[in-house]
DNA sequence: ATCACATACCTTGTCATACAAGTTAGTTGG
DNA sequence: CCAACTAACTTGTATGACAAGGTATGTGAT
């Protein structure tokens, strides 16, 4: 009925921003470190039009530059915006999941 | 740029079937309930269409009862299929929140 | 050379769902 | 009568995840 997908929104979004926070990376390595988090698989129709979007939106900045093993890749940074919008979410998230332990508290081994 | 409303998708009708699980409740008070847990106020706008579609879908069943304030209240209930639902919505739940949680490890404080 | 496969990026169209704004109704109190 | 609260519902809009498909480069096997 309802799948993972739903749950995912606006989370990945912040993810997204985490793990490009560290160093640059480019869209097939977000992917793959996103899973490697334990992430479901996340769609590449998911993937590239959320970083042309935060790009967009000056949360990031993207180079290209060549590839050893395939066609060059778009590596992208935080802005300062990006930043800021990483702390935000992180706050955010932080929120939502204490109001949902709130709810859930006393209950969990049911 | 992206409002709470987003990270809510998904998530709130866990959290609806949470708070009927207990015992049985109407719209407008479980709107309240979830505004005492911290949620940030429901809008009607989504929690009657919501509950509509569990409904509709065989995770609650209904009964209309008067109210000594106002018009009659429409209690809703969970179903065997709700209960199942509510399981699995909560470990999802979970699984994500250990994913996010892994990613973000280690630089809270910042 | 050719074919499969992995890498790498992007686009289009679809679906689910949260919300704002508005509608309809009943009750209580000034 | 009117305002305020309770109570449910509808319509229209925007967001964002995804499936499916397309383009292109490099490597290794046949």
């Amino acid at each position: 009925m309802n799948d993972r997908t739903q749950l995912l929104k606006g989370t990945l979004e912040g993810c997204i921003l985490q793990v490009i926070r560290g160093e640059e990376a480019y869209g097939y390595e977000i992917s793959e470190k996103l899973r490697m988090a334990g992430f479901p698989t996340v769609s590449e129709g998911t993937i590239y039009p959320l970083l042309l979007r935060l790009e967009k939106n000056g949360l990031l900045t993207a180079t290209y530059r060549d590839s050893p093993y395939g066609p060059r890749r778009k590596y992208y940074r935080l802005t300062e915006l990006g930043e800021l919008a990483l702390k935000d979410f992180y706050r955010q998230w932080r929120e939502l999941v204490s109001c949902v332990d709130r709810l859930f508290a006393g209950n969990e081994g049911e």
